[in-house]
DNA sequence: TTAGGGTTAG
């Protein structure tokens, strides 16, 4: 009955076909005899002992050749070690092999290989595992059905994990536990569904799962992802003091990271004491965590601090935590320093990975070093690694600021050549470097390319177009594009409106520009600090002097700034008496005060 | 004497 609920794909056949992996080559039957003995002594604890794949294959090995073999239960120690380490597909190979040699396998072997599969977003794969257990009469249990769903929600599939999640309830084929609700509610947050999350959380509890602390930080972490500082805390109070649910290291970072991201330091510090009060060490995300907030608030060097503090604490910074701090020295151009970070890695036994390399290249594109840059980006492919998006749209960007378009051409013609699909970010970096590099015309035969999807009724990509056009004195051009918003259906932002504000005083047209204003007010959209100052400077260029008055009140009246460049416009103004020195007064009250709220943290 | 759910970086 529960093969029939069971989707088993139509390559399922195929999929227990055995390829030896590369590194199996010549591998299998190359174990000393010492070698053995100690292995297999140890073999109790396995996946503790086995802390290389080489070793693991070599133990495979001997094992298989035993007569009679080993029993499931040392096989399953096996494959779980190698999955343990990541190896997911040798893992995934090895239970073929045993399949071949019809060695006995059960549902711990089963639930191992599924979660392999599952993890390498192949749950579809899971399934026909899950078959040919059927056909080895291995039963499911609820840790099958729960990696197969956790499986399904990681591959965004989540309207499938729905229908399983509720067939296994009305067929009972299947107690849902507090660990296939808690993926449930991981599924809903994934999806934004935070209130459905909660609204699951009550479920689960009326009909006797009890949430733990996993199942509360997955919702108290989603609410934080989506700005619900509130709620979340709320949760968190819930959680601790009506359900007498303690907090865990996990629980504490999702709360750190979350309030951290908000600037509110002085809370996450208190966080911090608090973990202390509880005896909860610091793991190494929480120390990253605190590296990267630090990195980005422009304190590097507190953050390298951080990292020789954790050292100390015998807590070993990983990739992630030095990719931080090389970001953080980038921010700051410092990229001596950026450099030495990732070149000392390698001595930590660290691999730099695509991010790090990212980067670290984002650092010199942005300090125009692009010599340094491109070597950088060659060196992705060289060591093995495939740049992505992200690395693309980096490179891109630095090509484009330093006008090197044929090269930036170039390397969007390899990223397509590679099958990395550009994004919208990409197409927004290159119509700009095209506008930005007096090539609009590109630009927009580029734009008109892209036809009809989402690029083409994106506001940030005709934003780019309308200033590229009215930067490079095509005004018509530009206020084409902006009456097509309108047929469109796209709602202009105050970026768009500033644009083109900007546009009409390049252009002479002050009194369209102050229209402008009242139109967009008009259409709901407020306006900003800038579009006062890009107004302000049109009008002072083409001296309606009789206005600027009134906008500095209107600006004063909604907590507005000025802007550098407009404040020395003003004073030139004052000083050759085409304004009046009585406005000095209400412009000072108008200049920015420099606000300083920077995070400590005592560790 | 083995299997299932949560947190960090570009």
């Amino acid at each position: 009955m529960v093969a029939a609920v069971m989707a088993i794909p139509k390559n399922a056949a195929s999929f227990f076909v055995f390829h030896p992996p590369k590194k199996f080559k010549g591998r299998f039957h190359s174990i000393s005899s010492s070698n053995r003995q100690t292995l297999v002594k140890h073999s109790r604890s396995m996946s503790e002992k086995i802390t290389n794949l080489d070793d693991a294959l070599k133990l495979f090995d001997e094992m298989t050749q035993k007569q009679p073999l080993p029993s499931v239960i040392k096989f399953n120690q096996l494959l779980q070690a190698v999955a343990k380490m990541k190896h997911y597909s040798c893992s995934v190979e090895l239970f073929k092999h045993l399949n071949i040699l019809r060695a006995p396998i059960d549902v711990y072997t089963v639930n191992t290989v599924i979660k392999c599969c599952c993890q390498l977003f192949g749950t579809s794969e899971g399934f026909a595992v899950l078959g040919y257990g059927f056909k080895c009469a291995v039963v499911p249990d609820a840790c099958t059905f729960n990696t197969l769903l956790n499986g399904l929600v990681l591959e965004d599939r989540i309207l499938e994990a729905e229908s399983l999640f509720k067939k296994l309830i009305k067929e009972e084929l299947c107690e849902p536990d507090a660990i296939m609700y808690t993926i449930m509610i991981k599924g809903l947050c994934k999806f934004g569904n935070n209130d459905t999350a909660i609204a699951l959380l009550k479920l689960m509890e009326g009909r006797g799962c009890k949430p733990d602390v996993v199942t509360y930080s997955i919702i108290i972490d989603s609410l934080f992802k989506d700005k619900m500082v509130d709620d979340a805390l709320n949760l968190f109070k819930e959680m601790v003091f009506n359900k007498g649910i303690q907090p865990d290291v996990v629980t504490y970072n999702s709360l750190i990271h979350g309030l951290c991201n908000l600037s509110r330091w002085d809370e996450a510090s208190k966080l911090l004491n608090e973990m202390e009060d509880e005896r909860i060490s610091l793991d190494v995300h929480t120390y990253s965590i605190l590296v990267d907030a630090l990195c980005k608030e422009g304190k590097a060097e507190d953050a390298n601090c951080i990292i020789n503090l954790m050292i100390q604490r015998g807590k070993d910074p990983d990739v992630v935590t030095y990719s931080s701090l090389i970001d953080g020295y980038c921010l700051r151009g410092e990229m001596r320093k950026a450099k030495e970070v990732f070149d000392s890695m390698g001595s930590r036994g660290l691999v730099p990975n695509v991010v790090t390399y990212s980067s670290l290249l984002n650092g010199y594109c942005k300090k125009l070093m692009i010599e340094e840059a491109m070597h950088l980006f060659h060196e992705i492919t060289k060591k093995g690694m495939r740049p992505n998006v992200i690395t693309y749209n980096t490179m891109l960007q630095g090509l484009f600021l330093v006008g090197r378009c044929k090269d930036g051409h170039e390397v969007f013609n390899d990223m397509r050549a590679h099958n990395v699909i550009p994004n919208e970010i990409t197409y927004t970096i290159v119509l700009e470097g095209l506008c930005n590099n007096n090539q609009v015309e590109e630009a927009l035969s580029l734009f008109h390319l892209m036809g009809d999807n989402k690029l083409n009724s994106n506001i940030f990509v005709y934003t780019i177009l309308i200033d590229g056009a009215s930067k490079n004195g095509k005004f018509d051009i530009a206020r084409k594009l902006f009456n097509d918003l309108r047929v469109k259906g796209l709602q202009p932002n105050v970026w768009t409106y500033n644009v083109m504000i900007s546009g009409f005083c390049r252009e002479g047209l002050v009194s369209e520009a102050k229209e402008l204003l009242l139109k967009m007010e008009e259409m709901g959209c407020q306006p900003n600090s800038v579009t006062y100052n890009v107004l302000l400077q049109g009008i002072l260029k083409y001296v309606h002097h009789d206005m600027v008055e009134m906008l500095l009140l209107e600006m004063e009246g909604k907590g507005f700034s000025l802007d550098a460049s407009t404040v020395s416009m003003l004073l030139d103004h004052i000083k050759a008496r085409s304004l009046d020195a009585s406005l000095l007064k209400l412009i000072g009250k108008l200049v920015p005060k420099e606000e300083v709220d920077t995070p400590c943290f005592v560790v």
